[in-house]
RNA sequence: GGACCCGUGGUGUAGCGGUUAACAUGCCUGCCUGUCACGCAGGAGAUCGCCGGUUCGAUCCCGGUCGGGUCCGCCA
């Protein structure tokens, strides 16, 4: 036997014992006629004392031993003497007179030092991920990811669902995301696809009278990576027949604050917050709004209609809107150097400019104050609550560009300004977000949400006449300005799925290939059914208070969907590709390109 | 596909058109019996990411490229 002890666990109420520990040495300090060593193990660490008296073999190796060295020994729990207790260490109080020590096996010196707040750069930690994740607070962040894990089984099993899994090798579909693409050696020149999500099975699990259904389950989209994206990440999908939206939501709710009860020891209000897409457009500029903090996107088009500055003129005039953000008590704060670097921050969102003045007194100050009439001023002091000292915030342009801009403007403000409680954790839900949007680059509608989503009762007469105007029976849960995860009532019925993949753009036919087994269950008696997807790896970061996703995967990819770790992807034999009958024309791409 | 930031001993940083490329930490050796960021003394360790250009001379300036990061596009 290794251990009858854990490094981390040992009290005072063991001082006597002897134990067996085995781990990893964190830590030698040696003075001489004595040696220290810190072992640590998943639990914790505790310091183990050699020195002669106790046994010469034993201080023969502690010599030897060096930082990762995996030992196991056998000592005394003994309790410290008063001046040299460890206030900082949970072990502190206690140490481990050595008996006998063994080397299980020696580590090369780590290319750095395994401790928190490491000041490593993260490729460097990636390509030793193994080591990385040896540091206490990554292996706290698996620790609780695990328990997050644990305890939605849980909750889910309580409520009677049912835990099943389904294909990760399955059908490419047109909508969505871009697939990553598995070729069929046995059916050579066809491919399969990984899942996007398990959308079409889980809604077969449901013609298939499971009724309660989810699963923890890896998703794939091959898309560009985001500091909150991976190209693999893991959902908590979960499905149900006779679905109704509020008890669902209700539901739901009841699964989040349990679970931050349990995970943070904090209570969380319900019912949650909620919001409409358009008002959370409106007031935000997302459609995940952060709402820890106001600030707060205040509309001035009325106010600002036909006035003398042209730029607010014309936009109004173009159909689009003038928005603003008040920026309390910071005029002093932002010299125009500044509020130029904001401006070049918003033009990536498409903004042209971004207009600013200052409450000085009564009134405002600013390069474009002179263009604006007494009466316009006074409208705008008063619709954004303007004091003395505030800096206004303008951006003039489409819905769209003002929305983004303005968004990106207020979250990097508020993150500036600290306006943000880093301990709140705030809930929302946005619903009725529209069922389509319109793809210029692909010139048909497509489905804001996926195709099966139902759309409100109230609007399926829009489908053929307006389809930019139906809403969906749609809903995002937001925690702390991230998407959380979204989810819907579906389609059940065949001929409004029919309708809705005609108001994609598909003809009979394409819906008929790409989706005929699907419209063929529902003639199957297919009960009302509907659900939710949660991003798994996301609520880990919040509730780990992380702000990267990458450290709450185990082996995540860099920005270039690389794993530095095994440095896959990677090329493979020509006999792997002929089995497949593939070709690459990868390196026939570069030659073109040299011509 | 695009924009921006970063790349210097193992690690983290400094630096500058001409340096013996600096500092901290880690590592190695020696000394040290109460350390816990142990201490003290000594030592090793860098073709300054790569390629090209400008220059008498480039780690430094310019162009390209590769790698890492953040964002836009993209992500039903």
């Amino acid at each position: 036997m290794y251990r009858t002890a854990h490094c981390g666990e040992l009290t005072e109420e063991q001082v006597g014992k002897t134990v067996k520990l085995a781990g990893w040495v964190q830590k030698r300090r040696d003075l001489g006629g004595l040696i220290f060593i810190d072992l640590r193990d998943r639990s914790g660490i505790v310091q183990v004392v050699f020195n002669p008296e106790g046994s010469k073999q034993a201080m023969d190796i502690a010599d030897k031993i060096r930082s990762e060295f995996v030992i196991e020994l056998t000592g005394d729990v003994i309790l410290r003497d008063k001046s040299s207790v460890n206030d900082k260490m949970a072990t502190g109080r206690i140490e481990i007179a050595a008996k006998e020590v063994a080397i299980l096996n020696k580590a090369k010196n780590p290319p750095f030092a395994i401790k928190d707040q490491p000041d490593t750069a993260e490729d460097v930690r990636l390509r030793y991920r193994y080591l990385d994740l040896r540091r206490p607070e990554m292996l706290e962040t698996f620790k609780m990811r695990h328990k997050i894990t644990k305890k939605l089984r849980d909750f889910l099993d309580d409520e009677a669902f049912l835990e099943i899994e389904t294909p990760m090798l399955t059908k490419s579909t047109p909508e969505g995301a871009r697939d990553y693409l598995v070729p069929s050696r046995v059916h050579p020149g066809e491919f399969y696809a990984l899942p996007q999500s398990p959308q079409i099975f889980k809604q077969l699990l449901m013609v298939a009278g499971m009724e309660k259904y989810y699963q923890i389950v890896r998703c794939f989209r091959d898309e560009d990576l985001r500091a909150d994206r991976q190209p693999e990440f893991t959902q908590v999908d979960i499905e149900m027949s006779f679905f109704e939206q509020e008890p669902f939501i209700a539901m739901i709710e009841k699964m989040m604050t349990e679970l931050v009860a349990e995970i943070k020891g904090k209570s969380v209000e319900k019912p949650f917050q909620r919001m409409t897409y358009a008002e959370a457009m409106g007031r935000y500029g997302s459609d995940k709004p952060d709402t820890r903090f106001g600030m707060e996107l205040i509309d001035l088009s009325t106010a600002v209609k036909g006035c003398g500055f042209k730029v607010f003129k014309q936009a109004i005039e173009n159909s689009g809107q003038v928005k603003a953000l008040n920026v309390e008590g910071q005029a002093a704060k932002y010299s125009r150097k500044m509020i130029d670097d904001l401006a070049a921050f918003i033009s990536t969102y498409g903004a042209k400019g971004l207009a600013w003045l200052k409450v000085e007194g009564e009134g405002l100050k600013g390069p474009i104050a002179k263009f604006l009439e007494e009466e316009v001023s006074a409208a705008i002091i008063e619709k954004m609550g303007a004091k003395d000292g505030d800096l206004l915030l303008f951006c003039a342009d489409s819905p769209k560009v003002v929305a983004d801009s303005l968004g990106a403007l207020r979250l990097k403000l508020g993150k500036e300004l600290g306006l943000i409680n880093e301990e709140a954790l705030n809930f929302l839900w946005v619903t009725e977000f529209p069922l389509l949007s319109y793809d210029e680059e692909a010139g048909r509608y497509v489905a804001e949400h996926h195709p099966f989503t139902m759309p409100m009762a109230e609007d399926l007469k829009k489908l053929e006449m307006a389809p930019g105007e139906v809403r969906a029976q749609a809903y995002d849960l937001v925690l702390n300005g991230y998407e959380l995860g979204g989810g819907s009532a579906r389609i059940y019925q065949r001929d409004v799925q029919e309708k809705m993949f005609k108001a994609l753009g598909f003809s009979k036919e394409e819906a008929e290939e790409q989706f005929g087994f699907l419209l063929e269950a529902f003639e199957y008696g297919t009960p009302p059914h509907g659900g939710v997807a949660l991003g798994l790896d996301r609520l880990v970061m919040i509730l780990a208070g992380r702000s990267n996703l990458r450290d709450t995967i185990a082996f995540p990819k860099t920005a270039s969907a690389s794993c530095l770790l095994t440095k896959a992807p990677s090329a493979v034999s020509d006999r792997q590709l002929e089995e497949l009958q593939l070709k690459s024309t990868a390196g026939l791409k570069e030659v073109k390109a040299d011509i």
